[in-house]
DNA sequence: CTCCTTCCCTAACAAGTGTTTGGTAGGTTA
DNA sequence: TAACCTACCAAACACTTGTTAGGGAAGGAG
């Protein structure tokens, strides 16, 4: 269940969409390269051309914006995740499709990302947070079902501890988040391909 | 040049040091888990069991404390680095050598090394903090020149990106200390064996 | 005993924090 | 014109932050 942001807030539905979007985009923006409580919502404010206080006017507090941002990711990320999911792929397919898949999220929302990797682990904790954790036992399911299936499947290794293949996949391609920049010489889709290639076959050189 | 912390400050060189590495053990234990920013003087003298002002007996500031944990880890590495690096070993073993120092690292220095993958981005523009990037640059510089030198002896792919590459070996290894505990079931040299295993081979099976 | 050093406590400081309250310019609606 | 709504400002609020100054208990040195 993909739904995560909560919708019992006062303003949460109240002024219209495009210029929350737009605020959330730049304390997205500023989360991300300063860490969350290194922002104080000055910086946010003065980032948006506006004062401290008047960003109160369209949202509750400076947690429900690191809220809607990163509930708008994760269910973004989930609706993509579930269809490739539910496609009734290959393992190795299936595999191919969810790196690729993460690779565009991370083009699309690079900011929401670089602040999931940094702050959802000591944000889990926190039980408004607990969406964060519900989240990643999700994610772990999923992709250690694709890689069980793909062992059984005589399409990967059999040799390697499953669970330390999953962090080792998911991590060489979340990661990309702390240095990948849109509009770079790699597009998302070449970026996984490569990523694939690696992690796939990897990076030795095999006389055939 | 790995001299990188500063040693012209007041009480730097004052205490025991015996008893300032149990503080910075601390105070690296609460800054790993709640981030720097988040962590307060108070917290750090909570864990220690005494009241913030005491902290400034051994320590200038906050500050020198992440310093001083930071530019520690970061000398022992390189003493590490530097004696795989001059060893004058092949590329493919070099790369080997590397990965399980670096493991070796996360499991003696895990705080550091979290604190490090949290922090050192935007602790880098600070000037204070330059020594974080030449540190990475010279990261770069080793590991850019160990996978270029394996193309060039035909031991490493030569169809994959270079620096791709560098920051998939280099990001695959470090990330691990996000879910890396000391005592655990692997050891490190086990961990970078797996590692190494489906970096150089990839993670899919090859009939052979 | 006295002096001195070590290590910590008490108590406060100024600056910065997230947030609230009341107000107001400008446009829309009646 | 009058009433109303939107989106912001101005100014303050209570609280937390890193840091400092002065003091004092414990113990070793003379």
């Amino acid at each position: 269940m993909p739904k995560s942001s909560n919708s019992d807030h006062k303003k949460s539905t109240v002024s219209p969409p495009e210029r929350r979007e737009e605020l959330l985009a730049i304390a997205a923006r500023v989360f991300a390269a300063q860490g969350y409580n290194a922002t104080t919502v000055r910086k946010i404010a003065d980032a948006a051309g506006m004062l401290a206080g008047s960003l109160y006017y369209h949202f509750d507090s400076k947690e429900s914006m690191l809220d809607e941002i990163l509930s708008g990711f994760l269910d973004e990320l989930w609706a993509r995740y579930d269809a490739v999911l539910g496609a009734g792929l290959g393992p190795r397919e299936t595999l191919e499709a969810l790196v690729t898949e993460s690779f565009r999220e991370i083009d699309r929302h690079l900011d929401a990302v670089a602040i999931y990797q940094k702050e959802s682990r000591h944000l889990g904790t926190r039980p408004h947070f607990a969406y964060l954790v519900e989240s990643q036992q999700k994610f772990e399911k999923a992709w250690l079902g694709t890689l069980e299936r793909g062992v059984a499947a005589k399409v990967f290794r059999p040799d390697l501890d499953v669970r330390l293949t999953y962090r080792f996949v998911r991590d060489t391609v979340w990661v990309a988040a702390s240095w990948y920049r849109p509009g770079g010489r790699h597009s998302p889709e070449e970026i996984a391909r490569q990523y694939l290639s690696m992690v796939l076959e990897g990076i030795a050189l095999h006389d055939s």
